[in-house]
DNA sequence: AATAAATAAGACAAAATAGTCTGAAATCCG
DNA sequence: CGGATTTCAGACTATTTTGTCTTATTTATT
C-alpha cells in the first residue's frame, strides 16, 4: 500500500524543489548556489540530492561549478524551461505516454476500459508541465509566498 | 527512473483488471469465477493475485467459495461498486487526498507551488474514480469490446 | 604548496514493492 | 472415506527505489 497518489518518484520531488528553490530566491547576478544550502533548506537528504542533481547538470538544465562558493545554477534562463523537461529527465523520457493499467502498444484506437478516463487527465498533467516554466514558478512563489518544505 | 507516469501500484492494476474481466464475462447468474482462470486469461501471477483479492475480499468487494467449481464473486450488484472503493482498498484510504509533491499538511490555505495545477487534475481523477462503477466499465468494456490485456 | 570547499562518481545498505512457493483449510464428488 | 479442486495464510525471494557513505577531482584562498 503506497498509501498516496504518487505521480512522481522522490528523486523528481526533490529535483523540482530544488530547482524552484533557485528560481524563488532573488539573488545577485548569476551566483552559484550550493548543493548544502539547499538540502539543508528543504531538509533533503545531501547525498541523495547531489545524485539527482547531477543528472539535471548532465541533462543539461544545470550547469556546475566546484570549489568554494562553487554549486549549481541554471543553464539556460529560467523562463526556457519547462516543467516537463525536468520530469523526462528524471522520470524518463517517456513518462508522459503511458500510464494507468500499464498495458502495452496503446493508442486511441486499442484502448484499454479506462483510457477515455485517461486521456484526458493525462493530457492535462503533459498540457500543465510542457506550459509551465520555472521562470512562471518562481514569480508565482514569491508573489504569493508559497513553501516548498512540509 | 520509473519511465512511466505510474499512478496505480501493480497490485491496483491487477485488482481493477480483474474486477474488470469479472464483470465483463457474461455468465449465467451468479457462479464463482476461479482466480485460475483470471490469472490465465489477464496473464498475471496466479499467487501475487490470489493476495490482491484477498485483499478485497476482505474489503468486502468480493465473496469467495473454495473447493471444486469455487472461486470468487462480487458481494455487491456491480452497479453499486464505485472504482474508487476498489482502489481505497488496495492503495490506502488516503490514496486520493495527497499528491504531487508529496508534501504533508497541506491545504488550500498552505499550498505548495504546483497546488493548482495538481488540485485540478486530483479532483477529476477523484470525481472519475467516485463516479464509475464497475457495471459502467463492464457494459463499456461490451459495448466497445475494450480489452483488458497487453 | 597547503588547505579548505565544493561537486563527481560510484559502492554500499535499507526499505518498499513485486513476485514465488509451500502448506493448510474448505468443499465437492465418487 | 479419500482424493481432487479451490481459496487462505504466510514465509520466502527478487527487484526497484531510496538513502548513506567514502573517495576522487576541481577550484579558491592563503
Ligand atoms: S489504453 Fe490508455 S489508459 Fe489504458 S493502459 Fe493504454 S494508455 Fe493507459
Ligand atoms: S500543496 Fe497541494 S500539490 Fe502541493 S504537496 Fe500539498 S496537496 Fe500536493
Amino acid at each position: 500500500m503506497t498509501s498516496t497518489m504518487k505521480v512522481l518518484s522522490n528523486a523528481s520531488n526533490y529535483g523540482l524543489r530544488a530547482l524552484l528553490y533557485i528560481v524563488s530566491r532573488e539573488r545577485g547576478g548569476d551566483a552559484y548556489i550550493s548543493l548544502g544550502e539547499i538540502s539543508e533548506e528543504l531538509d533533503i537528504s545531501f547525498h541523495f540530492l547531489t545524485k539527482t542533481m547531477q543528472l539535471l547538470t548532465q541533462g543539461g538544465i544545470l550547469v556546475s561549478y566546484r570549489g568554494p562558493n562553487g554549486g549549481i545554477a541554471l543553464k539556460r534562463p529560467a523562463e526556457e524551461i519547462m516543467l516537463i523537461e525536468v520530469v523526462k529527465i528524471l522520470e524518463g523520457k517517456d513518462f508522459f505516454d503511458t500510464c494507468m493499467l500499464g498495458l502495452e502498444g496503446c493508442d486511441d484506437c486499442n484502448p484499454c476500459p479506462v483510457h477515455h478516463l485517461w486521456r484526458e487527465i493525462k493530457g492535462k498533467v503533459k498540457h500543465d508541465f510542457a506550459t509551465t516554466s520555472l521562470a512562471m514558478m518562481g514569480q508565482r512563489i514569491n508573489e504569493q509566498n508559497l513553501r516548498l518544505i512540509p
